[in-house]
RNA sequence: GGAACGGUGGCAGAGCGGACAAAUGCACUCGCCUUGAAAGCGAGAGGCUCGAAAGGGCCCGGGGGUUCGAAUCCCUCCCGUUCCGCCA
């Protein structure tokens, strides 16, 4: 969510910002939002003002019974209940005046960093390192992994379509072996500065609220209607919500978390896109990292964040490059994101296997985690802040899997185990059939 | 799932219709004392929000109700603990 006061007194600056975005149904959503909060803000002086009147009232008769004189209290008491009718009525005028407020804001995007490159899509992403490309690709390596895995057996998508439905994947044997060793080796390489954390899957309304997903994308999240649950998207969802309604001391922050979950997203948008293989499922695994930070210590996370991110990919000898997110592509917490994309020569195409971000405020805001921050001293100051999240997948399981089989496949059909990946394979150096 | 008991500040814990933003203890900040510290003494200190300020409003798990007035009474939901049942 951000700052309604900065709509309040920037509501220029904050539809230039958001004009960024090239999406003009934003700019509608923020007049409504500034015209509901002028309203409001009428409203809460007018009722205050009774209220206040309601309360002086009610102290003088508390006296006045002490002392005996009924008679006044009663006077009293009359005046207040008459007072007290109007209060109860714009009481409900201003509730229902708030909450259409907090629905407004809560589809309103994020700023975008100022730094951030324009545009309008896709398209125009940047690419800001890279690519790392072999000057060519032999042609046992032109085969998609779908085709090379089927046939090694480690990949059996027909039965997981028999088990589940489509756009359910299942790794067999050497496959779902090498699915976790990715799991395993993405959590050794940040263990150095990341709590390693196992989240709940299933969350609440308020968690996938707080981190952006609801209200506007509950078609794309799994529901649990009958428990009121929600299937995580990413574990982004249950960690940033870890210290949610909580104020943490400056001398805690950075707090850095690590957790691999399971990842569900119904891909409402995108029916018969990527259907085939490990590209596109319902279900999959990921390693997460994410923190919680000063402003300060934000854009120095978000450069390490990419770098791990950058080092577990090349550590594992896949071509890569990465971009960044212009304006208009940018998700709705984002405030500055860059994705690493990995080249799958079989299926030729980049494939998106990390994305990293910083959301300013904007998750923080709506989690409502804050910290106490200090002065120039090192004194704490007055009042609380709104910390910093940031977050970025160190490992997205199944495109890198894919990276994998494609890039590593020898010429005979069978795909050699990358050296990084060995300690965590049982000895499996090659799989074959 | 059933039963009982609970949910108050950073923590522990009192209050159970009127001077309660809320006792007390611990923790915390500042001062005094001390070579330094501890102990002791004194003072201070919650969060949110409107306002230029003065000042106002809200917050005792959430929501609703009764009342001139609710942390305190009533309803409801949520969460926790213990016991029983079920169970990896």
């Amino acid at each position: 969510m951000i700052d309604v006061r900065l709509i309040r007194t920037d509501l220029d600056g904050v539809r230039a910002a958001l004009s960024r975005r090239h999406d003009t149904s934003i700019l509608e959503s923020l007049d409504r939002a500034s015209s509901l909060d002028g309203r409001l803000r009428e409203i809460t002086a007018e009722r205050d003002e009774l209220r206040a009147r309601v309360n002086a009232i009610s102290k003088e008769v508390g006296t006045l019974r002490r002392d005996g004189r009924a008679d006044d209290a009663e006077l009293l008491q009359a005046e207040s209940r008459e007072i007290g009718e109007v209060e109860r009525r714009l009481a409900g005028e201003h509730d229902q005046l708030n909450e259409q407020l907090r629905q407004e804001l809560l589809v309103i995007p994020n700023l975008p960093y100022e730094g951030a490159p324009d545009g309008v899509g896709d398209a125009d992403n940047p690419v800001v390192k890279g690519p790392f490309l072999p000057d060519s690709f032999p042609d046992h390596q032109r085969v998609p992994h779908w085709e090379t895995a089927t046939a090694l057996g480690i990949l059996d998508n027909e039965r997981a379509t028999k088990i589940a439905q489509s756009m359910f994947t299942m790794q067999r044997g050497a496959g779902a072996t090498l699915a976790r060793a990715l799991c395993q080796l993405a959590l050794d390489r940040n263990a150095d500065a990341h709590e390693e954390i196992r989240p709940p899957s299933l969350v609440s309304t308020a968690t996938l609220t707080a981190t952006g997903q609801l209200p506007k994308f509950a078609d794309d999240a799994f529901a649990i209607e009958r428990d009121d649950l929600w299937c995580i998207p990413t574990a982004e969802v249950p960690l940033t919500s870890i210290y949610a309604g909580e104020i943490l001391a400056a001398a805690d922050l950075p707090k850095r978390f690590m957790a691999y979950s399971p990842s569900y997203r119904r891909e409402a948008g995108s029916a018969g896109r990527d259907t085939r293989g490990m590209l596109r499922a319902h279900e999959f695994d990921k390693v997460e990292i994410l923190a919680l930070a000063t402003p300060e210590q934000a854009p120095a996370l978000l450069d390490d964040m990419v770098a791990r991110s950058e080092g577990t990919i090349r550590a594992l000898g896949l071509p890569y490059r990465i971009i960044e997110i212009c304006t208009g592509d940018m998700g709705q917490s984002h405030h500055r994101s860059f994705d690493i994309e990995v080249y799958a020569p079989g299926a030729d195409q980049w494939l998106e296997v990390s994305s990293v971000s910083w959301f300013s405020d904007y998750q923080a805001r709506r989690a409502d985690i804050r910290y106490r921050p200090l002065d120039a001293d090192g004194k704490p100051q007055k009042g609380t802040a709104f910390v910093h999240t940031l977050n970025g997948s160190a490992l997205a399981v199944p495109r890198v899997w894919a990276g994998i089989i494609e890039n590593y496949r020898n010429e005979d059909g069978s795909v050699t185990v990358p050296e990084v990946l060995r300690p965590y394979m049982r000895g499996i150096e090659v799989i074959e059939n």
